[in-house]
DNA sequence: AGACTAGTGGAACAGACGTTCAAGTTGTTT
DNA sequence: AAACAACTTGAACGTCTGTTCCACTAGTCT
């Protein structure tokens, strides 16, 4: 059978419409999400964001569950040594800021939204699985401790250096 | 010189608007806080909401760095053991679920607005003073353990028990 | 008493919002 | 060609919003 044109087309926009959305929640926060903001930034008309989402909250849940997995994947390229995840940690607060503030927003969003919480958590589960059998409790304080990092990192004046941040990584690490 | 009876009633209604600022805050989080939420939820006309703090940034900004201020002070009563920690992370994100959520709201305000920004980190601050001297890298560590298993607490489908905290907290302590 | 100041609160402005509707177009199937 | 489905879009609805304005009361000062 061959592709439906319409379908296909649908498809795209529909990316169009998240992509959008994520940028939105990049630069104004989950606040600034409306069908017409992602309309606005899309280049779409307004009843186009409500045809493919048709709540906000769908719009939202669709979006940030997307950048997680996202954000999830590239963490799976990391190595797992401290120089690794500390420029990850770096780069998260730095070059990629907006899309680290971003899974946080889904953070808090999850914390009031029950629905959301797999997503959510979807990294922490990703980093147990990647750092394979270890001390329960030592993963998870080494997972709490990135997390930590990554929050403060963001309401840092300056984003903070690779270099500096290696050695904490390397002790959260070490517990493990 | 006797109190003017006009000001000491109007500090006192400036207060209760804090205070049902973070109530909704805690409620419906920053998203659900308007002039006429705050209004509504403290008994009081639109337009006394809007005559002590103008904007609706200067009522969150005043309600969040008061609510800080509080949250910081109530962790300045817990002994520096792993039980007690625990203890206060276990309730944070049980009893006090709705004052932890709203305190990181505040965090990703204020990794927003510059402005709101020493507010955020004034726990961090404080329990760097606590603390008192020591390793500077497993302070930071142990810092930042903490802030991740609270916000890890809040994405939980079930607030974790502080018997179950204390072995990760212990641990995280342990390096400074 | 009169002038001044702090606070009160009803009414209204313009703008943004979520969402619905109905009339269109384009592509697919029979 | 006719029927159907996927998609498109402008217009409109009612509601909520931040904020301003203005007439008002009640304390304070000279």
């Amino acid at each position: 059978m061959p592709p439906d044109g319409r379908r296909a087309r649908g498809d795209r926009r529909r990316r169009e419409i998240l992509a959008a959305t994520l940028r939105v929640v990049e630069r104004d926060g989950v606040a600034g999400v409306s069908h017409r903001s992602v309309a606005r930034e899309a280049g779409v008309p307004t009843t186009s964001t409500t045809y493919y989402y048709a709540t906000l909250d769908e719009l939202l849940i669709a979006t940030l569950t997307w950048s997680a997995d996202e954000m999830a994947a590239s963490f799976r390229e990391v190595p797992l040594t401290p120089a690794a995840v500390a420029r990850f940690i770096a780069d998260a607060a730095g070059e990629h800021r907006g899309r680290t503030l971003a899974e946080y927003e889904l953070y808090l969003l999850a914390a009031r939204r029950p629905e959301l919480r797999p997503a959510a958590r979807r990294w922490i589960s990703l980093m147990a699985e990647v750092a394979g059998p270890r001390d329960p409790v030592a993963l998870r304080a080494a997972l709490a401790g990135l997390d930590g990092l990554l929050i403060q990192a963001l309401i840092a004046d300056f984003p903070p250096m690779a270099e500096d941040l290696e050695p904490v990584v390397s002790l959260l690490m070490l517990g493990g």
